[in-house]
DNA sequence: GTGCTCAAGACCTCCGACGTATCAGGTCAT
DNA sequence: ATGACCTGATACGTCGGAGGTCTTGAGCAC
């Protein structure tokens, strides 16, 4: 094995080991690179490494720190790999969503403050019958984050969050709005809204399900 | 933005437009450094990056390709990151496991082939009533393993390896194995092959979520 | 045709130097 | 005494060059 992942592997196993912790700070790179047996350059090559999965934060002119490890940082880094899949894999990844985002939002009718609701409702209602499309992708994305945050669950909140990542977000709904999608879609969200109020979990599952199906299957008569 | 984060986004530009596909090479070090304007320490710290979450793949005396890009191996880095969480976040990777394992079970069940049923039984029927610890999370893993591929979805197969990672199941096995636990095992694992056989969704759904809702009772109790 | 040798090509590692950003502490004017 | 400003120390950022190691494939002997 490279003396890299080497590397690699000795300061991940630092942290799981807990002889890092989040916020600490690691040695100066000079330092950290004599200990571990090998050059400043291979060293930085680690780092960067694991800079880009956000386990380690670099910091010019000060130094190297963990991250805080928040469920939500290290899967933000998942949507940086999402990015890569191309049109084929669109399906696979809104299967999943399918299962998922039901199921989040189940969760959310049983646990979601009134403040919650308002500030969702307030949203939908500022949109207005006729967005411009930009607005409608932005508060569409805006509205589901919302709804899986009041899941309770933050890795299912940033799994979503990251399977639902602006790219192909922003693909999906490109050629979506010549249709009555639009007003389609705010229907749903009304209606994703009113089973939230009602606390009535089987309905807001049965309204998500509806609505991210009919997502995947416009998708698959395009495609 | 520093050099080398330009040279990751550009990188990630050129095969995201197209301009670079899955298994073409990179040009060689040197050249690709000298066309993207920085030196090669600063190109083969964004070159090592991309290959730790298997874009690239970094061959050496022979050059640097792009990889497959598929949703298997990409996810396949996640499982890197799931080792950093601790145990108090164990619990919430568990609840995402507990929605997408019953629904992926469910989908197996109206597509697993006879053949594949016959492997898992074969695996049950090797493993005897009272197998060793390891063994058993062997097994387990693989049973699983085998379900969800049977599921079709790449992406949802990759997504639960990488949440059922070895790391997250020995922890849990670890201390399971005074009680009944085993036997129970055993028994689901029957359970949800049967229902698989009689092509039953949603009797493969039931079992799938009280499989994982032991385990995940038990975690609960013992944390 | 088969197997071995060897040289070219590409990545691996290291070193040393200099640039740049951050922070702490001191200086000076108010 | 207080505040802004300056300056030095510190740590990361970037660079160029020099060997080392591994893979590959051409060429040669059998």
């Amino acid at each position: 094995m490279a003396v890299t992942d080497e590397a690699i592997e000795k300061i991940k196993g630092m942290i799981v080991s807990g002889a890092l912790r989040p916020g600490d700070r690691l040695p100066k790179e000079s330092e950290l690179a004599a200990d571990l047996g090998l050059s400043r350059n291979s060293l930085r090559e680690a780092v960067r490494a694991l800079s880009l999965i956000r386990i380690l934060d670099v910091r010019q002119g000060d130094g190297t720190y963990v991250t805080s490890l928040d469920p939500q940082l290290l899967l933000e880094a998942m949507s940086f790999v999402v990015d890569f899949h191309r049109d084929d894999t669109v399906l696979e990844f809104l299967a999943v969503r399918r299962i998922l985002e039901p199921a989040a939002t189940a969760m959310a009718a049983l646990r979601i403050s009134e403040q919650q609701l308002d500030a969702l409702g307030a949203q939908l209602d500022k949109l207005g019958d006729t967005p411009p499309v930009e607005d409608l992708v932005a508060c569409d994305l805006e509205f589901h984050r919302g709804i899986v945050q009041s899941s309770g669950n933050s890795v299912l909140c940033s799994l979503l969050d990251g399977l639902s990542g602006p790219t192909t977000r922003a693909r999906i709904w490109r050629g979506l709005t010549q249709e009555d999608a639009v007003a389609r879609t705010l229907r749903e969200h009304r209606a994703i809204l009113a089973a939230l109020r009602d606390r009535d979990p089987e309905a807001a599952r049965s309204w998500a399900t509806v609505h991210v199906a009919s997502v995947e299957q416009w998708l698959r008569s395009t495609l």
